[in-house]
DNA sequence: CCGAGTATGACACTGCGTATCAGGAAAAGG
DNA sequence: CCTTTTCCTGATACGCAGTGTCATACTCGG
């Protein structure tokens, strides 16, 4: 490694590039003449034009793993800890959020992308989570949990994105309130209903039944459910 | 649309062959020539190599969306039936499901397209759960409750899909197992031993038709489904 | 039998990503 | 101070995905 901070010129003059251009329309040798670099040495550093947009992405999630890694306390707190960390990296600089936000939005390739980054943090919070447990019911918990806090993540940063300059609480602290609800477990929203599955207002019918019921049974309990046919 | 037949037959060869020769190692030539079409009409079918392998993946999603925007009752009742459909749609055709899974498992770039295809799913998921609410909270609770969902299916059929042949409980059971612990909110697991997840000991029938089919029709199928009882 | 719309195939072209080789700078070693 | 080794860079060539264009065959309606 002989100097990280080539790198990062070289990303920045890539994103204003593709900012300025778009990004199919600029080409990796376009990037390669703007940063100074032959194109051998961009592939090298980076791997993909896809991974010279999130180059610090990458460094991001190495964090929050060394983070999870180092933490011995309650697992929950620690992936609440590092949700507010990955928005803490968001927010702290505007700037590159909103202009690869800009970006992202803009081409489905990018946004793919995206997806794979946030999965990998999903898959630290499930790991983290479900430390030791080989229980695959702790291991669905685990997942559900981690899924549920990356949404609440991807919420305010997705608010907080559109509109950057917006009043009112704080980033973090909205995102807190998130993970309130998140870990409160009122996944149902309060109106809706949540109980067991009844049938369905006439499109779908869903029926669960205790498999001990006799065929009989179920029949007539279909039948029922269907008004009665003959 | 001259015969969807013929794009069913150029997937299975493509399928065939990325599994034999390994997916990038084989072209789109390769392809082409199996499936006795032009590489340019390939091309035109699918858009892309990617797109070959979740061809069927896309007129799931599209039926999902179907079956969501014709539901009317409860939304989260919708939404669960809709998970309970896409399982039933991989575990009808096991062999179609498990290749695929070998193929996805071994490219990094198939992972990342199904990622994308997952998100599918929740955006649906969430649209519907959030229908008409402008209400911000509200669509907290959607994206949350959306991602548990999709969690939840992802979990019950990755299990599946690693050992088909297992015993026990039916992946529709389970899955229908795995929702009620997600609508019963309790995301963080206590420290306790079960929890209040409902001791699913016995079979349990699932059953998911589209209310386009009379009544006699479901019944029926339910008959033939419990082994032709009369 | 004939035109309109359409699916197909053939061909050329751009650009990403990989592999290989040569040259030069920095370190290692005497 | 000079040599050897190592590592980084740049240049070239290549494979292949994906796009655009044009000519041909096929179907449908008149």
């Amino acid at each position: 490694m002989t100097e990280r901070a080539g790198s990062r010129g070289v990303v920045a003059a890539a994103l204003r590039l593709f900012d300025e251009r778009g990004f199919e329309a600029t080409t990796m040798d376009d990037v390669a003449v703007a940063a100074g670099v032959s194109r051998s040495t961009l592939f090298r550093r980076f791997g993909s034009k896809d991974d010279v947009v999130f180059a610090d992405q990458e460094e991001l999630v190495e964090s929050v793993r060394a983070l999870l890694d180092a933490s011995h306390g309650d697992p929950v707190a620690a992936v609440r800890a590092a949700a507010h960390a990955v928005l803490r990296a968001y927010t702290s600089r505007p700037e590159v959020a909103l202009r690869r936000y800009r970006l992202v939005r803009a081409h489905a390739a990018l946004r793919d992308r995206e997806l794979a980054m946030t999965a990998r943090y999903q898959a630290l919070f499930t790991q983290h989570l479900s430390r030791g447990y080989g229980d695959p019911r702790r291991l669905l918990a685990a997942e559900v949990l981690a899924a549920a806090v990356i949404a609440a993540h991807n919420h305010v940063l997705r608010a907080w994105l559109r509109d950057p300059g917006e009043g009112g609480p704080s980033p973090a602290a909205r995102l807190e309130e998130a993970l309130e609800f998140v870990v409160a477990g009122r996944a149902a929203p309060p109106g809706g209903s949540g109980g067991p599955v009844p049938a369905g207002g006439g499109e779908v019918l869903v029926a669960v039944y205790p498999a001990g019921a006799s065929g009989e049974e179920v029949l007539a309990r279909v039948r029922a459910a269907l008004g009665g046919a003959p």
